[in-house]
Parts: structure tokens; C-alpha cells; sequence
RNA sequence: GCCCCCAUCGUCUAGUGGCCUAGGACACCACCCUUUCAAGGUGGCGGCACGGGUUCGAAUCCCGUUGGGGGUGCCA
């Protein structure tokens, strides 16, 4: 039989990157092993739930690299197309006496368990053979004994009933909740492989016993261990940095993302974590995988980027940056905006920037009339007795040289001859002349692109 | 509180009883290269949480302690 997974995220309205991860695992898993990849949405949550989420979570995976399109993939499909199946498995249950109704509010739960002592509900309704009615719940009989869970990171994960107690399947508006209808669904579709977060981990023997209960086989288990911050704590939108689509917006590529995601909890044989996908699906297995929760290290993940940058054909580093540059948000107005000149510097700024996203600020002094000077960089630039004397003489030097960048270098290192002072440092009033900053890409080669009327002007205006 | 999971450099990991004087990557530091900054190269810093066992031999197996994490909803 070819194993089915799935990957059933809850609309957001944003991408979190540990169900980017969990979609890989279940993704890469399908294609190793022959399988599918159903989307499922689970969009039973009323509260939270657009339309327009799901396109969101598509383009995500797209991004990905899991694409709609591949015969691999299924869906999506949607939770709540299913309403009459979780209705009717709920059904089953309460006629073969798996599960009862019950009448106590949340509310009254609460106070019991207050009361007596206790955690949880305590099964006050289990023999009072209560019919369906208005505001009654549908809770499942747990029965005695223990349940074990075989799961393919952890191994085998023991869970005794007594410690579970009977949770509940339907509302008191009898609509189903999250661990029948994610059951439930998974048997309408056929799921033979569930690879889901850790959290869901207490979720697996109460979702095993639906299955069993429901006569159906259980699927295979694999609980992944969650990614933290760097307090330990699961990564949550309100202190993270999670919606994938500000990392893909910020000029992340998706490799390096995938890439980066993959080697949380596990890692390819050899020294290097840079590895093509072809050998992350080649290598990996669930039991290779980590049990212990991942940081997510923003600054690995722009190392990693950093490599794939440098890794591009740089054709396509000029295009991916071009599709930036030629954007909205740029200081320059878009006519100003020169393919030619970008082209000639690309691959000089290629081996110097993390993402895509530096990539205007490194360059942006070809497109700008009049460049923003940094103050601190000018007065320290400038800082110097010879500074101002030397842009001088190297003025007068750039009216008639040759205009190429070795030229250029070969006059301005004249200069510095003449005064005993060292390139290194004699190019800082230049570079802070022209560029408005004393760090950039190589200085004579950004000279040359700039043009020798364009390069006096700014020279001379710096010195007036 | 209760249930469950987990524990190798700061971080991500390799390691499945001898190959470990614990390897790599990110970060950090130094040096080399060098027109700034990068990139690249070389080197360095730095870890098996603790205590008991088991064994001729434990990072690796067992127990406990401590410390983290997850769950504990008529959310998913």
C-alpha cells in the first residue's frame, strides 16, 4: 500500500516556519517512500478562519517547493466539508456505547474538580444514560487498561487511561472538535502516516483509541520535537519572528530556508549541512530525528542563506536582486534606476550580503542623484590633515585617466606615494566622497560604473 | 498539581559499548589574503547536567536527582 501523509495546518492568515518544517518532513517522506502529500485545512475554528488564509498557506508551500501542481500532492481539502462524517462517527460511538452525553457546562466541570480535588472532568455522566439535547455534550467512554503509542522518532510512549479523562467529541451545538474530526478525517482520507508537532504528542492515545474504537486501523505516529526561541519556549507569534512570509519577504531564499529547517533536529551525513534536497530526501528518516526541541537561530539561518547567495549562477543572483531593485520602497525614483550598471557590480555584491534584501543599500549609490552621507563615516574619513589635500590631487588625477577601475586604483595609489600614506586609508575619503558611506563593494571597480563626470561632481561637491 | 517528552561545545548537530585525546556547522577570537567591507584560507576558544549502578570497558545501557520543554479547553 502507498503510505499517505498529511499535513492539516489551521488557517492564520500567516505561515509559521515549524509547519514549514513539519510540511517537509511530511513532503520529503512522500517522496521517498512513494507516497502522497494531502493539505488538509482545518478550518472547524470559526473564530479563526478566512478564505483567503488557505491561498496564503498554498503559496507558502509552493515556496517551498511543494507544489499543488505535483502529482504527489492532494487537496486541499477542508475540515469543515466533512461536518456530516464527524456527526455520524460521533453517532457510532454513542449507539455502540463508546460514548455518552452529558449535560455539565465547563463551567460546572470546573467547580467539581475544584471541589473534589481533582484535575479534569470526572465522569459524572458516564451512567446516567443521558439522550442527545440541547447544550449537551457527546463525551467518549475512555475504558480501563493503557494504551501504547508506536511512534517512529520516540519509540514506544505508554499512556494509562486513568490518567486520560472522558474527553469531549461533540459541542453542545454538536458540532465535533479537533480530536474526532482530525480522526475522523484522516480515515476519510485515508491517512497512513501522521507526522505532526510534539505538542500533539498527548493527543495520540486519545486519538488511537477513536480509531480503535471506530474499527479502524491506526495510523503510523511520529511526534517531531517543536522549535523554541531562545528561551526555550515553543516559538509563538507574539514574541517571534515565525510568519514564514516575512523571511521569504526580507530575502530569504527558499533553498537556504529549507535547507536551514531541515537540519533542526537532524542532520546529513559528512561535514557540511549545505545539501541539496535530492540528498536530504536520499538520507533522511524519522528515526534519525532529534527528540529534543530546536532553537531556531536566525543567524544560521543567514549563514545558510549567505551560502546559497554566494551558490547562485550569477545570472540569477542578478535577476532575484533585480526583481527587488526595480520594486516599490526604493530611495531612488524607478527611471533612475540602471540594469546596466547593477549588472556590471552584481557580482561584487554577491559575496557580500546575507539576503537579497541588503542588496539596495549596498548599490544604491549608482542610482541615487545625491547619496545620504553618513556623518560619522565623513568626519572620520575626513578626520586626517591629508584627507581633503589628497581627494584633491586625486581629482585632478581622475580628469584624465584612463577610466577603467586598475587605472583608476594605479592613480589614486600615485597620490598616496607622494604622501606616504596607505591605500587602505586613502580611499576612505574618496569612497565617503562618492558613495556617502566608508564601507561598500570594491571602490575603483563602483568608480568606473559610476562614470567620470558623475564621480567629479560628487568629488568636488564633497570637497566645496 | 497531574500526565508525557527530553538532556553532547553559547546554538544546531555527529556519535547507537571499545575507532572519542568527543567530529562538523553557526556564532566568537586570532592570523593570512586584501582598496573598505565581505568572501576565501589557517588556527583557536568551547561540551558528554549530576549521582549511583551494569560492564574488562561507557557520551553511548539501567536507576535516581536536577534542569528544560510539551500537554492538561465545549482551540487546533
Amino acid at each position: 500500500m502507498q503510505p499517505r501523509y498529511r499535513f492539516a495546518p489551521s488557517p492564520t492568515g500567516y505561515f509559521h516556519v515549524g509547519g514549514a518544517r513539519t510540511a517537509l518532513y511530511n513532503w520529503l517522506l512522500a517522496t521517498k517512500h512513494g507516497g502522497t502529500f494531502v493539505l488538509r485545512i482545518e478550518d472547524t475554528d470559526e473564530s479563526r478562519n478566512q478564505p483567503e488564509w488557505t491561498d496564503g498557506i498554498v503559496s507558502a508551500l509552493e515556496w517551498l517547493g511543494i507544489a499543488k501542481s505535483d502529482p504527489r500532492f492532494e487537496g486541499p481539502y477542508f475540515q469543515s466539508d466533512y461536518a456530516a462524517q464527524h456527526v455520524a462517527a460521533a453517532q457510532f460511538l454513542y449507539q455502540s456505547g463508546r460514548a455518552y452525553w452529558c449535560d455539565l457546562t465547563s463551567e460546572q466541570v470546573q467547580e467539581r474538580a475544584k471541589a473534589s480535588g481533582t484535575a479534569g472532568y470526572d465522569g459524572y455522566s458516564r451512567d446516567r444514560g443521558l439522550e442527545p439535547g440541547p447544550g449537551r455534550v457527546l463525551r467518549f467512554r475512555v475504558p480501563e487498561g493503557r494504551t501504547v503509542v508506536r511512534d517512529e522518532v520516540r519509540g514506544e510512549v505508554e499512556f494509562d487511561h486513568a490518567t486520560i479523562e472522558d474527553f469531549v467529541l461533540l459541542r453542545g451545538n454538536g458540532t465535533p472538535v479537533f480530536l474526532l474530526a482530525n480522526v475522523v478525517d484522516d480515515v476519510e482520507m485515508a491517512i497512513t502516516h501522521v507526522v505532526r508537532a510534539e505538542e500533539h504528542l498527548p493527543n495520540a492515545p486519545k486519538q488511537q483509541m477513536l480509531f480503535e474504537a471506530l474499527g479502524r486501523d491506526v495510523p503510523s505516529w511520529a511526534h517531531v520535537p517543536v522549535l523554541v526561541n531562545e528561551q526555550r519556549k515553543k516559538l509563538s507569534k507574539r514574541r517571534d519572528k515565525v510568519a514564514l512570509e516575512q523571511y521569504r519577504a526580507e530575502g530569504i531564499l527558499p533553498d537556504a530556508m529549507v535547507n536551514y529547517l531541515m537540519t533542526l533536529g537532524w542532520a546529513p551525513q559528512g561535514d557540511t549541512e549545505i545539501v541539496p534536497w535530492s540528498t536530504m530526501v536520499e538520507q533522511f528518516e524519522l528515526s534519525a530525528v532529534n527528540h529534543s526541541p530546536a532553537f531556531f537561530d536566525v543567524k544560521k539561518l543567514l549563514a545558510f542563506n549567505g551560502e546559497y547567495i554566494r551558490m547562485m549562477p550569477p545570472d540569477r543572483f542578478v535577476d532575484a536582486a533585480e526583481a527587488v531593485l526595480r520594486g516599490p520602497g526604493m530611495p531612488w525614483p524607478a527611471e533612475r534606476f540602471d540594469a546596466g550598471r547593477f549588472r556590471a557590480m552584481a557580482p561584487l555584491v554577491q559575496t557580500r550580503v546575507q539576503t537579497i534584501g541588503e542588496v539596495p543599500a549596498m548599490v544604491d549609490f549608482l542610482f541615487l542623484a545625491d547619496p545620504a552621507v553618513d556623518e560619522a563615516d565623513r568626519a572620520k574619513a575626513f578626520g586626517a590633515e591629508w584627507a581633503a589635500p589628497a581627494l584633491g590631487e586625486i581629482a585632478s588625477a581622475l580628469e584624465t585617466v584612463a577610466w577603467s577601475a586598475d587605472a583608476i586604483k594605479a592613480a589614486v595609489e600615485a597620490v598616496g606615494e607622494a604622501r606616504g600614506v596607505k591605500l587602505g586609508k586613502l580611499q576612505a575619503p574618496l569612497r565617503v566622497a562618492v558613495t556617502g558611506r566608508s564601507v561598500g563593494p570594491p571602490l575603483f571597480e563602483s568608480l568606473e560604473v559610476l562614470g567620470r563626470d558623475e564621480v567629479l561632481r560628487r568629488v568636488r561637491a564633497a570637497l566645496a
